[in-house]
RNA sequence: GACCGGUUCGUCUAGGGGUCUAGGACACCGCCCUUUCACGGCGGCAACACGGGUUCAAAUCCCGUACCGGUUACCA
């Protein structure tokens, strides 16, 4: 048998990072089965879904490079269905009509409530505690014909559990009496999650249901409900949660735009980066390797290597430089310094395109040196924002000098204010601006000014590129040119900030 | 409250009775390299939640406690 997995998003908002590496774990273990990976958007809720969430999340997938394999299915379309499951298992006594009128409150209201109700009840509750569980047949029919309004509620049993061997966490045990008769069909005729959900992916013939473990609960009563449909169970797998620092939920509302696969993408992340540190994030190969590519993860991947603990994003929201967690950021920087250039030089294009830094001549006459150009400054950068942003004096002359590598760099050596335009003079007079010439020059210099070469190199830099670090200097002249250096060096710009 | 999970360096993790004076990565700190800097190389700091058992031997198995998380809707 040939496995078969699904993502299910609800479209009620962006591609959240926890679910992000839902979708990963279940692309991973598909491919590594040589199995379907299928995506099946959860809508039943119409009020809260909308066309951009849906479109956020599909860029977002796409971004990360998880092709699913058949058409989307949208549950919304399968109510009907579900309908009839629910008045099938009506039909054969193993669901009952609730007449309970529902209470007509808002969302808050009701989570509020619901906190509050359940702090007061101890295990002593009865779940079966509903005057229509034991309705004859005869009455809660005719009630029905009548007219009279009724939720369906699958009757659970009374004493035994329910159980499952989870592919992550192990053997799964829950009292039925800890189950309350959950509705499948609202009052108004709407399925509801746990139907839909089963009857979807029975239809889907789903094979594994890989989700976060925050579904465990909904688990056992999805298992009431394949047993009372009779059908064959698929097997589970829960993951561990993401948490914000603190052991917190990581939401929106309070943490931001941090916890949004969009965000990650506008930051300038490389999608084999971010995707490679999700798959470290609850999962391991048990070996010494932190650099995975995709080929690696599919070929590596395992549900029975999954940690059973939930893990911490870390990130500080006070400091800049840690807006997000430490190792993503290591493992893009990895990435942009290491991987093939072809692979990098396109993201680099867009970045520029974006930032209107971009000239048709980088793909045509100016290619070479525009490659060469990325190549030399990638050594250095974290993300593919710096290519226009701490790089940007290499295909701009609007580019900013950096408050602090002016004070330190240049400022304190007030010699370099005439020694620089000086330097620029000798180096107009170079035949051809080679790395070896330029090196000469600069040594030259120093010895006639009985300076350090650093201190001209570093007073250079700021002058040439607005920043205080970078490749070697000696390169970054070379690069830029005879002219663009001449005339930056000659330049009184950054002196006067 | 009840039910269900979890707990190894600050963070992600390896380990599943002896090989653990607990390994790796990020971050941090030092040194070296680079006649300059946030690259690179080398090194350092730093963890088995606590208490009982079982055993010749426990980070690893069992029990309890603490703490953290999840769930507890006619939401998904």
């Amino acid at each position: 048998m040939t496995t078969r997995v699904r993502f299910a998003p609800s479209p009620t908002g962006y591609l959240h990072i926890g679910s992000a590496r839902t979708a990963l774990f279940n692309y991973l273990f598909a491919k590594h089965t040589g199995g379907k990976f299928l995506i099946r958007v959860e809508d039943t809720d119409q009020q809260r879904s909308t066309e951009e969430s849906l479109a956020s999340i599909l860029d977002g997938l796409k971004w990360l490079g998880f092709a699913h394999d058949e058409k989307i299915v949208f549950q919304s379309d399968n109510a009907e269905k579900h309908r009839v499951t629910a008045l099938k298992l009506l039909q054969e006594g193993k669901a009952y009509r609730d007449f309970t009128s529902k209470e007509d409150r808002s969302i808050t209201d009701i989570k509020k409530d619901i906190a509050d109700k359940a702090r007061k009840q101890g295990r002593d509750k009865d779940m079966r505690d509903n005057e229509y569980r034991v309705l004859p047949k005869e009455e809660s029919d005719k009630r029905a014909k009548n007219g009279e309004r009724f939720a369906i509620r699958l009757k659970v049993a009374t004493t035994g559990k329910s159980s499952f061997e989870d592919a992550v966490y192990g053997l799964q045990e829950r009292d039925y009496a800890d189950i309350e008769d959950l509705v499948l069909l609202r009052s108004d005729g709407h399925p509801l999650y746990n139907l839909a959900v089963v009857c979807d992916d029975i239809e889907m013939n789903i094979s594994h249901v890989i989700r976060g473990q925050d579904h465990i609960t909904n688990t056992h009563k999805q298992i009431l409900i394949y047993e009372a449909l009779g059908e064959e169970r698929p097997t589970f797998a829960h993951l561990p949660l993401i948490l914000a620092p603190g052991g917190k939920k990581l939401s929106k509302r309070i943490h931001g735009e941090i916890v949004s696969m969009t965000a990650y993408r506008d930051a300038g992340f490389i999608a084999g980066a971010f995707r490679n540190f999700l798959a470290l994030l609850g999962w391991s190969a048990g070996e010494e390797q932190e650099i995975y590519s995709l080929e690696e993860l599919i070929e590596k991947f395992s549900l029975d290597r999954i940690n059973q603990s939930n893990a911490t994003f870390n990130f500080d929201a006070n400091n800049e430089r840690r807006w997000t967690d430490d190792k993503a950021i290591w493992m893009n920087a990895e990435y942009i310094r290491t991987m093939a250039l072809d692979g990098l030089v396109p993201l680099v294009r867009e970045e520029l395109r974006n930032e209107k830094l971009w000239r048709e001549e980088y793909d045509d006459d100016e290619k070479q040196w525009f490659e060469s150009t990325v190549d030399l400054i990638r050594e250095r950068f974290y993300t593919l924002k710096d290519f226009s942003e701490q790089g940007r004096a290499f295909f701009s002359e609007d580019f900013d000098y950096d408050k602090n590598a002016i004070e330190k760099n240049l400022k304190k050596h007030p010699d370099l204010r005439t020694w620089l335009p000086e330097l620029a003079e000798k180096f107009e007079g170079l035949e051809d601006f080679s790395h070896d010439e330029i090196f000469a020059a600069v040594k030259d210099f120093c010895e006639e000014k009985s300076t350090k070469v650093g201190v001209v190199l570093n007073g250079t830099r700021v002058l040439l590129t607005g920043q205080g670090v970078g490749p070697s200097m000696v390169s970054v002249i070379e690069q830029l040119g005879k002219d663009k250096t001449v005339m930056r060096l000659k330049s009184q710009v950054a002196w006067n900030e």
